[in-house]
DNA sequence: AGCAGAGCGGAACGATCCGTTCCATTGGTA
DNA sequence: TACCAATGGAACGGATCGTTCCGCTCTGCT
């Protein structure tokens, strides 16, 4: 394939193959910033033309749907890593933590709709969800989850997190660090707790985002 | 004024007054959804042609003002309602459920930055600080609220409810009842919890939201 | 009865924004 | 040196939206 194939890129193939991960940090800085944003947002933060874009994406949904594609990936594989933790507690509030910090939730849940899905994204969608139903078994098992939580809480917590945004991204971190512990602490089982109220949150009460949207 | 004072507006008139009615709850119901909506999706679901708004708000941002303002006072009017209430735990979250059933905060601060803000909207933001402190300071009296809890606390509270939204508005209040309550379970204070991490959310954190933006 | 005008619906306008295309230019590569 | 992948950015066309404006209706007053 490539005609330097073996050694080092240089030159003008290593700037394009640099481009690659500048365009995508970009994009991820800025739509994160705001799911609205114009293309030619990402280019400036980027520093590249728009054509350094559109020679590697077909189009915004492309771009947006790869986005949002990495960022159910993430969740996954923060899901898989916590699993392998042997302790249910611990293995739940270091996922929610990392997830938090990573701002997975906004990549995928506040970009959903803007885009047409495609199967591939279906099936790691479903992936999480049963990986996310077995975090929270676990935590049950340990007996430090309030009996009454359902995995569908883990929606709201989330978006309760992605919902604190300040200019300064590290602090940012900080304040959703803190609400995630006030959240985790009132999810924590407590004796002769008042139970929580109203019909939990079911499955399938958050598609609605899929669809599209605009 | 009124050519029909002391009598009970009729025919054109009434339809006038209603409108008012009818446009503010629109406006209400719209702009809470999207807060970017065009003005003729206010309209519509006023089911009046757009005349009707200009001729009583003087544009947009006009509007957006008045709606804030609106949301402004009824917090500052639930929190005066709450501070008549002895019990000072009671006080408290009688307060939040109230705040957020009534999505008192989507008005106030995603409104926010869309237009000018008067003085008095100013006057009105202060009085309503010292409110939510001394209902803080209540609160901490009755020993229900755990120590490490600031008043700013509530701004991420808020936020987090108001983050929770599907398309059915029952609904939503049922779900935010629910993460209401485990909010407030976090913020209760129960022996040897851990502190609450990082620096707690600060005055004037949350101000960038008033700067105009876009 | 007749008239003036408040209230209104909605088309039309002008400004702005944004996704995408296109072309000239550059600099590495063979 | 000749080529071409890669790029920057102007330009285009479509869509959106705030605001204005015109003509109609129906009320309230003379």
């Amino acid at each position: 394939m490539s005609p330097t194939s073996g050694k080092a890129l240089g030159g003008r193939r290593a700037q394009a193959a640099r481009n690659d991960e500048v365009i995508l940090e970009a994009a991820r800085a800025v739509f994160l910033d705001d799911p609205k944003a114009p293309i030619a947002a990402v280019a400036d933060r980027a520093g590249v033309g728009i054509s350094a874009l559109y020679r590697r994406y077909a189009g915004k949904e492309d771009l947006l749907r790869q986005l949002c594609h990495d960022g159910l990936r993430r969740y996954v594989e923060e899901a898989e890593t916590a699993l392998a933790e042997p302790d249910g507690w611990a293995a739940f509030t270091g996922f929610l933590g990392r997830v938090v910090d990573a701002d997975v939730h906004s990549l995928t849940v506040h970009l959903a709709g803007t885009f047409t899905p495609t199967e591939e994204m279906g099936r790691d969608a479903m992936r999480a969800n049963e990986l996310a139903t077995a975090l929270v078994d676990r935590a049950h098992a340990s007996g430090r989850l309030r009996p009454d939580a359902v995995v569908h809480d883990l929606g709201l917590l989330l978006e309760a997190c992605a919902a604190v945004r300040v200019p300064d991204p590290e602090r940012t971190r900080q304040l959703r660090r803190r609400q995630l512990a006030v959240l985790l602490a009132g999810l924590s089982s407590v004796p002769d707790a008042d139970p929580l109220p109203g019909p939990p949150p079911a499955a399938g009460e958050f598609d609605w985002r899929w669809r599209r949207r605009q």
